[in-house]
DNA sequence: TTCATATCTTAACTTTAATTTAACCTTATA
DNA sequence: TATAAGGTTAAATTAAAGTTAAGATATGAA
């Protein structure tokens, strides 16, 4: 779990920071509102710690900057006992958490995995055609329940051809997909591919091709019965 | 939310009580130590509003017996002055808060989603995929009862996977979130800290590997069956 | 502090599997 | 039937991941 602290008192964020990697957190510092945004662009963190009292850039500034590209980081306000006014309050949208000074660190650990597990709260995604599933998130293929192991070329062909369902799709939009820009068009790479994907896929399906090819046009994707429904 | 508010004045305690059923927690008075106690023996609250002064049974007196058999609730603390004395600092196991007179329900509001968010993150410290079990207060690990020692690093991964169970984990997203920012993506470091946790896993599962790769996309964790259910 | 131990990083090396290449085959259709 | 698009196979290449050991750092106890 990587970690953003934003305090601008050096000693406060040195604790932070050296604290929290002893609960094995990592962590990177920030000492005012501006290296803070910089940090936030650059890296991909899993919450924040913020002071509302920095240079630069103010505290509520910096989060509702870090708002505008990421609703769902948690952020926990560092403020002072006595301080916590409805400015605070009022900013309690689910995101956030504050925690007064002095704090124990058992408090700001547990109050930091709350913050980062709402992250990790995620739909499976999938794509459906027929009986052929593709679940997006761990890259695998089941066609009537049995599964295949497909390489990521395979893969990427495969899932392009599912997005595109209902449309032929040439060869050349798929290498375009599925390749980094600087592949050899003219290599025969993509036919090595997508003939060991269409092997992988017929036997999936009882021998019976799933992908196939309209001369001079391009590749698709059979609809394939599902077994219950016949 | 169920909030047991504990005051002797009785315009405060029907202050608070009608201010907090607009905002919608559903409330309980008590107005001395006495009736504060079997109110909260006989119901179950999500939080407490606790004056200290108070008849019959001293407010630090009913704070203590309450906590006997409630570690974890959350007792927001009412008091006059904005310095909080020592003996009253000195009870702040983290679970307490404090609110000094006169306040705003906003900052009252927010400090009791403080307080009851407690519940959550507790309820929230263990993830489980199968039969590996995390408990990321403890940070340990657990397969079918058994347990391994894990490094920090090897457990920042673990948990990482976990959390992204259903989700195949690029390396470098892996690394992007165990490590800090200076680090070098380029070493291997990352390499060896994955061996080592994949064979430690292994153990534990009878040398059945539980994190596995697909070479070009990332990790993933495999569901572990649990013994119980075979 | 110092020393012992655990943990992390580095570097050299091995293994494995995906990807590309090249040569050849098949088939539709102009 | 000539030709170009597409299919097939095996081998070569390349890149990713795995492995080991040693050296550097950090951590904690005496």
């Amino acid at each position: 779990m990587k970690i953003l602290i934003i305090e601008d008192d050096t000693i406060l964020n040195k604790t932070l920071s050296i604290g929290l990697k002893k609960l094995g957190y990592s962590t990177d510092s920030a000492f005012d509102g501006e290296e803070a945004l910089i940090l936030f662009d650059l890296n991909q963190y899993d919450a924040v710690i913020l002071d509302l009292n920095l240079p630069k850039i103010d505290g509520l500034e910096v989060l509702k900057s870090m708002r505008k590209t990421d609703q769902l980081i948690g952020v926990l306000i560092l403020s002072a006992r006595c301080e916590v006014d409805d400015k605070i309050a009022g900013l309690d949208n689910g995101a956030n958490d504050y925690l007064t000074k002095p704090f124990h660190f058992g408090e700001l650990d547990a109050r930091l995995r709350a913050l980062t597990r709402r992250r990790f709260i995620q739909a499976n995604t999938t794509i459906c055609h027929g009986s052929l599933e593709l679940n997006t998130s761990l890259k695998t293929v089941t066609v009537n329940g049995r599964s295949v192991k497909l390489t990521k070329k395979e893969y990427g062909i495969l899932e392009y051809l599912a997005l595109n369902k209902n449309k032929v799709v040439s060869a050349e939009e798929l290498v375009e997909h599925v390749w980094d820009s600087n592949v050899d068009l003219f290599s025969n790479s993509f036919k090595v591919h997508i003939f060991s994907l269409k092997k992988k896929m017929a036997e999936l399906n009882d021998g019976v091709d799933i992908i196939k090819n309209t001369r001079g046009v391009g590749y698709f994707l059979m609809e394939v019965k599902d077994e219950n429904s016949k």
